[in-house]
DNA sequence: GAAACACTGTTTGTATGCAAGTATACAGTC
DNA sequence: GACTGTATACTTGCATACAAACAGTGTTTC
């Protein structure tokens, strides 16, 4: 079980079934909670020192997501990502992401160019630490700010639900993410963002093509039974 | 041994949070809860003659799908989807349905046309029978069946999630769900059919794009502002 | 008469209790 | 020794109980 469960011990503005859910999945996507590893609504109320109704909850919901699933009659586990999953994930992104950073090109406003910028810091900064897990989520904020910008709340869902599973694939497998990888990924964005600041939404789609076919290229072998 | 015996995976009789789940969302998607209205845990539970407990989930569920919303500490209502929301979602799809269908005549196996001529058929039987409702649902049914031939159930699910909330909206507004409508929409769909079955993933995307555009057209007014 | 305050009733949010079901261990049988 | 049947413990799923928060109302005070 993860240790890195915290007690909580917020009086009631933010409903422990949120606190519960927010913890929970981030122990999911930070690794802590490993794929097929059963999860015990009652350990879980324990280690956030909350009773097993708001685990409950958000066991539900997250069940509901599907990232964790329940067996028969006999406990909850965390779903595994599979390899045709990652792809059919991937494929999803890579034909959403242009669509939206072409239209992000058209409509940010100028403040949300400054918080891309500061999540690409962020980005950085966790390579220069070797944070897998913070580089990983820096991204997926750096794809959610983008959705943001483009205006679209539904594909943006999408976009960031995708990268979370497949950040869970990643780590599960211990599936290269490799320094030279998050630099490159880094470099990617970076002109992406560019792009999006000259408000030049073809430049940005072509480099947001580009960027997907350099993560099928680095991620390689993941993809070589799935030539479309 | 018999090699032919599957495991039996028959998950205990279906749980209430699931039954509460489908009812709620079915009552909301019917129209029968409309926008605003407040939702009480206790009376829903009464309706269904189960405790609050298997309410709540559902509604924690429901709540964190975005259908439902949560004033501060007082009570629960539907969600009103917004005009710029119908578009935001209406705009996803058609970025989304062309890629899908498209891989759909690629991939699609031949049962599944069947499956989709019969959703065909039940949604022009709902025509016949003015059940706008029924006409609905089968459409949603027909998308889905064809992001499921696709292959790629996160972006089915983003399609079914978009429709099933852009249909909240016209119902809620009591917007034009015309016969004609409905025909035309239906001939479009059955067009679409004939473009998978013949295996031909151009005319099925051209298919689909213009059946997005003729249903801008139709809903007219609605995308008036917004020009892309 | 208006404003502030307290009270009450309703509803949510959380905790706990209890029954049902499954897996595991263990004993019994061939 | 392997297989079958049974008991037990653990976990879920639902119900109920309780506490806190908010809305509305009536009352008191100026």
């Amino acid at each position: 079980m993860a240790t890195s469960l915290q007690p909580v011990n917020l009086s009631r503005s933010p409903r422990y079934r949120e606190v519960a859910y927010a913890a929970i999945k981030d122990a999911i996507l930070r690794g802590q909670l490993e794929p097929n590893q059963p999860l015990v609504e009652e350990q879980l109320a324990t280690l956030l020192n909350i009773s097993r109704t708001p685990v409950r909850e958000a066991l539900a919901i997250l069940e509901h997501e599907g990232l964790i699933g329940a067996r028969n009659g006999r406990g909850l586990y965390i779903c595994t990502v599979t390899r045709e999953q990652f792809v059919e994930m991937f494929v999803a992104n890579e034909a959403v992401e242009p669509f939206l950073v072409r239209r992000a090109a058209q409509h940010a406003r100028d403040e949300q160019f400054a918080e891309l910028a500061a999540t690409l810091e962020q980005a950085e900064a966790s390579v220069a630490a070797h944070d897998v897990v913070g580089f990983l989520r820096a991204s997926r904020t750096f794809h959610r700010l983008i959705g943001v910008a483009a205006g679209n709340a539904a594909l943006t869902d999408l976009v960031v639900r995708n990268e979370e599973r497949t950040d869970m694939y990643l780590l599960s497998t211990g599936q290269a993410v490799q320094p030279t990888m998050m630099e490159a990924s880094n470099r990617e964005h970076a002109a992406i963002l560019r792009a999006l600041q000259r408000r030049d939404p073809e430049a940005a789609a072509r480099l947001t093509i580009y960027h997907a076919q350099s993560l099928r290229v680095r991620l390689g072998e993941l993809f070589s039974e799935h030539l479309d």
